[in-house]
DNA sequence: ATATTTATTTGTCGATCGACACAGAAAAGG
DNA sequence: CCTTTTCTGTGTCGATCGACAAATAAATAT
């Protein structure tokens, strides 16, 4: 009961790294299959026969991407040992990922999809989810600390989470535009210098 | 020596406006001549007469749009009392135009063409580089005041400058994600709650 | 060895992309 | 009037899109 018929002559994860990277430099809707076709170096009835259509295979580079560049951003999230430091982290690797040499800048998920068209809104709405759940965790970790007793919990923390969503989001935009890593750093340390106004703030009701 | 030859039968302001919109709403790339043709009720020919090609009507929409929406946020830079005001009112402007109800959700030069494919370079520059204009402006802001004596030369200005960028531009992705206007003020609220943090830092060289 | 199963190569499918030719229609100038 | 100029509607161009059929090649199972 092993495998049956000619064995498949070219490394699955490989050509599936590569196709992972085309999406991340180019987004869905920019990337053709001739691209694609290109990247992997495999014809297109094998990339058919092994990974379906061209939304199964982006839909596979995305899990591979949350599962590598992805795990190194939010893996803080749990291990980080307060939540101040979560997202502190959260932000600085971001600048670190977002600008590494010989890799596509900023972020597939949320750079991936962003205009809705004729035939993407399937993936579109997948990355929204991912991003969508990226700012539960982080909310999550906060209502954590406030349950523990390392946070009050007068703050607005769902704004506070947004707000560091909006920064992490805004750093995919700006290493796009060539922000250099330090430039993103500095970045995550101006937005780490709201974290003690924002914490101290009791809830009024309103914006804040 | 005046008009000759057969009146054109559409208002060109009009319908300039509506491809502005269908733009808007799914960039350059994702908005196909069929699209416009449909949204401005007006026929190929007539089109490409008017405007030449789809790379042409789309930096015309683009001109439009940075006269209207995109004045009412970035006209605070030069009518706000001060530096501090000028940026807390291009955020809060921008949480009411990225959320106006009927229109698209977020910014056109923002989210008008990021990821670069066949024939979009052109126009993926361009858009960046209103983007870097906005920025420069902002820290034009910045700088007058500190030679105005209302703001102290020690901060990174450049970097506070960067980092109220990215947060207008992460406001366009939350908007897009369906976030609320509320929410967004809220964000604002957020990252003018570094201000005084950031104010009050001196450079070390470093980061900040 | 033969049959079976799967992968690869070549070629192509209908649909859609942006862009325009062409001819007819409607205004101005003479 | 008639000529000229410009706009409008129909139709279509070559290129490219995502997807696959058919035929060939290479492995295992019996």
């Amino acid at each position: 009961m092993t495998e049956r018929g000619r064995p498949r002559s070219f490394d699955r994860a490989a050509a599936l790294r590569r196709a992972m990277e085309v999406f991340w430099a180019q987004g869905y809707d920019g990337t053709s299959m001739s691209d694609l076709i290109a990247a992997m170096d495999v014809n297109s009835p094998s990339i058919y026969a092994a990974f379906g259509c061209k939304e199964e295979l982006f839909r596979e580079a995305v899990a591979l991407y949350r599962a590598t560049e992805g795990g190194r951003i939010w893996g803080a999230m749990t291990t980080a040992p307060s939540a101040r430091a979560a997202i502190e982290t959260v932000l600085r690797v971001s600048a670190e990922e977002f600008t590494r040499p010989s890799k596509p800048r900023g972020c597939l998920i949320v750079l991936g999809a962003l205009n809705a068209d004729d035939g993407n809104e399937t993936v579109r709405r997948e990355l929204q989810e991912h991003r969508a759940e990226n700012m539960k965790m982080l909310l999550l970790r906060l209502k954590r600390g406030v349950a523990k007793g390392e946070l009050p919990n007068g703050p607005d923390w769902r704004a506070i989470a947004t707000f560091y969503i909006t920064v992490q989001q805004g750093m995919s935009i700006q290493a796009r535009d060539g922000a250099s890593r330090k430039a993103l750093l500095a970045v995550a340390d101006c937005a780490m210098a709201a974290w003690d106004g924002l914490v101290s703030c009791r809830r009024d009701g309103g914006a804040l």
